[in-house]
DNA sequence: TATTGATACCTAGAAATCAGAGGTATTAAT
DNA sequence: ATTAATACCTCTGATTTCTAGGTATCAATA
């Protein structure tokens, strides 16, 4: 009932400069949308899953003593077109509804 | 699995000056939206019924002989103000896509 | 000391949503 | 005759999303 989002582009997004664990990943997406986009773990860590599937993010276990083990992924160069994709998805996304809305947004004005 | 709009917004845009029947509303939508945006009537008249319940549109039956009838909906004051929460949801909901696709562009282009 | 919160992974089931197909009826065109 | 357009509508199956739960460690707080 809101706009949403397509956590599998933002996942791609945000790995694509730094490899990361999940858990980091989904605290990414918070901070830099500022608070905007929330997504719990039941969503992150099946997608994530997918992704992997899909050959678009490799993941790679580091093991840590004391604290919980991490399982960094990083893009794949298919991982990288399809970022691209979803890029330029966004941007019809954006314009459509811009059609919609800011046709409409002049007369309420005067 | 893609970014998703937020069709009872879309309607109150739409309806924001003109007072259109449904089948009008889902053609509008599709192409002021340049094609990006298509909701089937599947999703259009019960969405039109929820948005009318809650009282933020009102039907009107027109009557035509030969050609089926229409019920034109028309937007209410309490509707105005409903979209314009859609359109600070929505310009929010950019700016943060917008954060975690834009902070990550400039890397690939060099 | 007990409990909360943070880290870090994961699954499963309920709830909501979506897409598509189907249903009625008329007119116009092929 | 049949297809396409108008114009309304419902229903169902698939997908998606949300919420809650489950394991485990450590640090801080009450």
């Amino acid at each position: 009932m809101a706009f949403k989002g397509d956590l599998e582009a933002l996942i791609l997004a945000v790995l694509s400069d730094h490899a990361l664990h999940g858990y980091e990943i989904s605290k990414r997406i918070r901070s830099q949308s500022q608070e905007v986009l929330k997504y719990g773990e039941g969503q992150l860590y099946p997608a994530l899953h997918k992704l992997e599937e899909s050959g678009f993010i490799e993941a790679e276990w580091m093991l840590q003593d004391g604290k919980p083990d991490r399982k960094v992924y990083s893009i794949t160069p298919g991982g990288r077109l399809e970022l691209e994709k979803h890029r330029s998805a966004w941007a019809k996304f954006v314009s459509g509804v811009g059609g919609i809305f800011s046709s409409h947004a002049m007369e309420d004005q005067k």
